[in-house]
DNA sequence: GAGCCTATCGCAACTTGTCGCGATAGCGCC
DNA sequence: GGCGCTATCGCGACAAGTTGCGATAGGCTC
């Protein structure tokens, strides 16, 4: 389904802030957070605010253009909704990222459906827990 | 570690506000939120300041007293420190809420050691997906 | 191209949570 | 029991995000 077709279906339409917004999250390269994008929206549009940009974020994730995923932060995170799909491990000790690869989520989600008959998103939020090289150095 | 030795060895202090949010957390049978927190101990402090509610609820948790984990809105959920773990799956469509047994946990825990030598804690954030019902009647 | 319906906008107020600061009060020591 | 060090408190301001409301403007019909 088109954008214009996915518009035309729910009843939303096409307006520059929308699309500003659009065009935002789709030049980021990784996930960016509202803030990045209502700054990058403001730059040539200084009267959008901050709920447009909310607002906006929302109605394109419902027209599928766009996914929010939600790291250890209390900061959403947005992205396009074609790049590809991955989770994320985040130490609480040293804060850094992994990237999961799809079949590893696949695998773990199979046990979820097989147990309890639900069909998780494991990359809508972060895994939090202990990476290696600090659980490794217990005692700093 | 008794909550003395804790309080002793990390160089905090038992205050009247500290003691009065332990016991509201204690005396909630479930999940519960930090604002709950302050209107239970504000029942008979008033004075006391939300601040001060969510600095408490931080220090206890560094004492091992009390946990806090993430359901899928954005308020953080707040339980006693020793009551069973267990995970959580949301359901995206209905809001339903469904109990993981740790044992469950523990297998996809095992994936993530084994492919990333990361230690997850799969009961800190919530299992976001789509349960059984809402996938067997996917047009309503 | 004008008119109508209503989705969307900008604004202001609110919620959940954090932070800096001067004042207060635990707790160890005498 | 009194003293001093400093953790903690209450307050006000800020950050991220949501919501209600009157005004504006897409996009359909004619």
């Amino acid at each position: 389904m088109t954008l214009q077709e996915a518009l035309r279906s729910s009843g939303k339409r096409m307006t520059v802030q929308r699309r500003l917004v659009l065009d935002a999250v789709r030049q980021a390269r990784h996930h960016v957070t509202a803030d990045e994008i209502a700054k990058r929206v403001r730059a040539k549009h200084p009267q959008i605010d901050a709920s447009t940009v909310y607002r906006n974020l929302q109605a394109l994730e419902e027209l599928g253009e766009v996914i929010h995923t939600h790291l250890d932060d209390r900061i959403t995170r947005w992205h396009r909704a074609d790049s590809h799909p991955h989770g994320h491990l985040i130490c609480r000790v040293c804060g850094s990222e992994t990237e999961v690869r799809p079949v590893a989520l696949a695998a773990m989600a199979k046990r979820l459906r097989d147990d309890h008959g639900f069909d998780a998103d494991l990359a809508h939020s972060a895994i939090v827990g202990i990476c290696r090289q600090c659980r490794d150095v217990p005692s700093e």
